[in-house]
DNA sequence: CCAGATAACGAACGTTCGTGCTATATAACA
DNA sequence: TGTTATATAGCACGAACGTTCGTTATCTGG
């Protein structure tokens, strides 16, 4: 094979341009909400030839799932994992995430915040495939967390899961202000509020490794 | 009774069971998801009798909302403001609503939560409400917050804003939490971080009104 | 006791959804 | 050049949805 355009090759093209434009619909309809035939509407293609890629529905949304792993880890992970595995590294993980989020590359925000509170209550492959890559979202902050800790830059106090929990906390959140309310302050207050986190907890020699505070809070009256 | 439902005078009572029934099952399925044939089904009523009650599934959905409103001020919020408006009051307030949701009231719990993920991307009067209930609820979380100031419970450097903003979302989390992995050790983990902040800003005659903080971790190896 | 209002019912309509069957065009290989 | 596999299209089906309509049973005021 001289060069990478095979017959088949077209096929996985389409298949990855139908599950991009999928992620960006589920984001925002959900999964449910992603129909096949609006699908097919938004890319010029008829239902029965879209649907053949998949073979169901199920399919579909587990293939969805699966793109919008592989696009998060492309664009949040990845880049924040470049350094000595330190303090900022993990800074760098969480104000990835934000940013992300905040530049709006999907409509509904999170994909994964939307995907999770509309499956939560309906048992099958997608809820579990689901809350598998959220868990592995979850582990990958606990060991940024203890990587800090490793390299002498977080005490050793902390427990990395409580921390790990109070900052997927703050990004729902932030996520959840910029959807409803298109506040994007709430990144602002997130970041404040994990910063102060990380600044109370770091050792001397690392505390000038992380971005500053934001001034207190006038000690002004009322 | 021979009949599940009654005949005239009762056509009040009837709505009131139905929209009882619509917030559980909207908490758990979605308000798109909250389907009149279902809901009809499971109060062994005819579509048209529970549709003639509100004249369009959207009326339905503010409907329930609204329905949802008022239990969760019955339930969390005045339950709460019974004390002082001091500290105790704050915390009463956010470990209610833990409370009620881990008591699993509601098969997907935080009504509001899940709607408002549903909703964020779908404009119109029902994503409007919900946006003005949160609201409404960010606010009071604010309001206890500065109340707690005014007591002398809580130092005046903080930023009732930033603390509301931080608490809401600690909630998210361990409902989000709770409802993908059953998880019920992350309401005390939300407990944990809350109490951790009350405990950091409460001024000195007001710090022992808390529970105590859990013990830090031990400083054992790793 | 009757007239009107109220509450609920059953059947049907039009639409949209997922899905299955069949046909056609295109590219690779003999 | 003809065969074959593959990607896409066309069409139709059945189920579920929100909604409308006409009807029936019950209660209430005069």
């Amino acid at each position: 094979m001289a060069i990478a355009v095979g017959r088949k090759a077209q096929g996985e093209g389409t298949r990855k341009t139908i599950l991009e434009a999928a992620v960006h619909i589920a984001s925002a309809e959900g999964l449910e909400g992603l129909t096949i035939g609006g699908l097919a509407a938004e890319l010029s293609m008829s239902k029965s030839g879209l649907f053949a890629h998949f073979g169901s529905k199920q399919e579909l949304q587990v293939a969805t799932v699966e793109a919008a792993r592989s696009i998060f880890i492309r664009e949040v992970i990845r880049p924040s994992f470049e350094g000595e595995h330190g303090l900022v590294d993990l800074w760098h993980l969480c104000d990835t995430w934000l940013s992300y989020v905040e530049s709006g590359v999907f409509r509904g925000g999170c994909f994964f915040a939307a995907v999770a509170s509309e499956f939560d209550s309906r048992p099958g492959p997608v809820r579990d495939r689901i809350a598998e890559i959220m868990k592995e979202w979850l582990a990958t902050l606990r060991r940024a967390v203890a990587d800090a800790q490793t390299a002498g830059e977080l005490s050793n106090e902390v427990d990395p899961t409580q921390l790990a929990f109070e900052f997927n906390a703050l990004e729902l959140g932030a996520n959840w202000a910029f959807q409803l309310y298109g506040d994007k302050q709430a990144f602002a207050q997130a970041r404040e509020a994990m910063l102060e986190r990380l600044h109370r907890h770091a050792t001397r020699k690392a505390t000038s490794l992380l971005p500053t505070l934001k001034k207190k809070r006038s000690p002004a009256r009322r």
